[in-house]
Order: C-alpha cells, then structure tokens, then sequence
DNA sequence: ACGCCCGCCTGTAAGC
DNA sequence: TGCTTACAGGCGGGCG
C-alpha cells in the first residue's frame, strides 16, 4: 500500500530517467483505472506527443507534469505499480492497466490488482480548482519545517483520536494505516488519545516521530508486505518492513520493552500496538 | 464534527 | 487436495 515514503520512492527514480522523455503512444485497458475522463481518447491524447518536464508529489499522489502544462496524476490505491520497463516487448503483467511508450523507447506500466489506484489527467489550475482530494490535501510532513506550536494548535483545533487523525489526508497528507501505527510507536502515544489531551512534550514527540519515521522508510525505500506488494518502477520491494516496530508485528516481542506487540480491530482496519511504551 | 460502516477489488491464506 | 470464506485496506459516501 504505498503511503509516502513509496510514492517518493518512485517520484526520484522517476525524476532521475523520465524527465525530458515524450509520449509516443498511450494504451488503456479496462475501465477502472482512467474513470475520470469522459472517454478514453481524451486521456490519452493529453499525454501523447508531450514532454515529462517535471515529477512530483503531493501526499499520496504522484504529479508527472507535461511540457502541455497538463499533469498526469497517479493514486496508487492499495497495489497500484508504476514500472519502468526498458524492453517493450518483455510479457505483460497481469493487471496491466495503463502503458505510456516513450519515442526513445522503453515504457511506463501501470499495473493494479486490486483496481483501487487511477490515473488522469488535469491542468496545473485544475490540481487545486478542480480535483477537491488534491486541492483539500492538508500540510506535506517533509514539505518544509512547521513550528511544533503551529503543529500543537491544529491537533488542538480537533477533538479526535490520534490515529485517524494522522490518516486524514485533509489534515496531513501521505500517512496511511501502516505509517500510522510506526509514527504513534515512535512518539510513544496510544491510536485512540485524544487528540487535544497531548502535553507540550507529547505534541514535540509526535512532530518529530512522524518526520523521523517517514524520513527513515524513505532511506529505506519504503514498505513491502507480503500481501500489499509494493513495489517500485524497477519491481524490487523495499526494505524497512524490517524496521517496523509494530506494523504486522502482533504477538511479537516489543523491540523496546519485549512485550507482545497487540493488534486491535478499529473501524474495519488492523491497529497494532505496544500496551506498555504507548500511553 | 466525529466515528464507524459499506462498497469497490483481487490475491492470499486459513478453514472445513 | 480443493473448495469456500475471511481478510487486507485507501477513500468517498452515507448514516447515527
């Protein structure tokens, strides 16, 4: 499931070998994957002929700006892939979507089993006048520097526990239920706190456990499970599932206090926890 | 305003 | 072994 740290993942390797390539020809199959577009021509002639000028990121979304000033967006869902393939004759991936060929050659894959992520395209006005899930998107965790008494006074705007707090992309963007679960690890604080009941210490500690965390599974490339099967755009999984102090980690000892890791059930979705180090 | 549930999907794994 | 069922969850929408 790629949160953050695996769209960044694959925003800088995409960065570092598409910028400056153009669109030869877009392939479409199936229905789920471009829903937005009226139809499917309108999708891929705003991408065909045009030049990649930039790659980037907001929250969850991955923006492949044009040399059109239109931008290719990518929500990945639960098990979207974007791979770079060099040889455009190697076997289709079951679940492929979406294929962008470049004129020098080689393509991008859109590849998704669980049909959750979606491509389309917009104008750079249309990211904040006319795709509501992008414009609302609140601060970017690793955009810049906030003050932790800024940081302090949105968590006490709200009355909400912690962890879907920090899983409102309109509140912060780019954290997930996995990341979630490492960030109130790391700051030492329970899924269901209430958000306005955090001490000045606590709210420094969340700040920086939630910067700290995502850096981290970004110098590690981010997170592979068996079953959510990230991926980035060369088809290797990351590595800091290895790191995880309690993301899919249930009975298993605490790497601080050696006490069983506990998974809750919350609103449908696994909470995994340490009963001692999180108050 | 908030919390929770549903539906959308398919691959995997547990259960019988 | 083979079938069926449960489960995983991002996110929008709906309901209490």
């Amino acid at each position: 499931m790629p949160e953050l740290p695996e769209v960044e993942t694959i925003r800088r390797d995409l960065e570092k070998d598409t910028i400056g390539k153009k669109i030869k020809s877009v392939v479409v199959s199936g229905t789920r994957s471009v829903r937005r577009h009226e139809n499917l021509e309108d999708f891929t002639s705003k991408l065909e002929s045009h030049k990649i000028v930039s790659v980037s990121r907001k929250g969850k979304y991955l923006l492949i700006k044009l040399d059109s000033k239109d931008v290719l967006v990518t929500h990945f869902g639960m098990s979207g892939q974007l791979l770079r393939i060099k040889n455009n004759k190697e076997p289709m991936e079951k679940h492929t979507h979406v294929v962008i060929t470049f004129t020098q050659g080689g393509q991008l894959r859109f590849v998704d089993p669980r049909t959750f992520g979606e491509m389309f395209v917009t104008t750079e006005e249309g990211l904040t006048d006319e795709v509501p899930e992008l414009a609302h998107l609140g601060f970017d965790p690793l955009d810049g520097i906030m003050s932790w008494i800024a940081f302090g006074r949105m968590l006490q705007a709200r009355k909400t526990k912690l962890k879907p707090l920090l899983m409102d992309q309109e509140f912060v963007a780019g954290i997930g239920n996995m990341y979630a679960d490492e960030i109130l690890f790391a700051a030492g604080l329970r899924h269901d706190r209430s958000s306005d009941s955090l001490t000045s210490q606590e709210i420094r500690r969340l700040y920086r456990s939630m910067v700290e965390t995502l850096s981290d599974a970004i110098k590690h490339r981010g997170s592979s499970l068996a079953d959510e099967q990230y991926k980035d755009i060369f088809g290797d999984g990351g590595e800091f599932q290895s790191l995880h102090k309690v993301y899919d980690r249930e009975g298993e000892a605490c790497r601080r206090c050696r006490s069983p890791i506990v998974r809750e059930k919350l609103a449908g979705r696994s909470t995994f926890f340490c009963a001692q180090c999180q108050v």
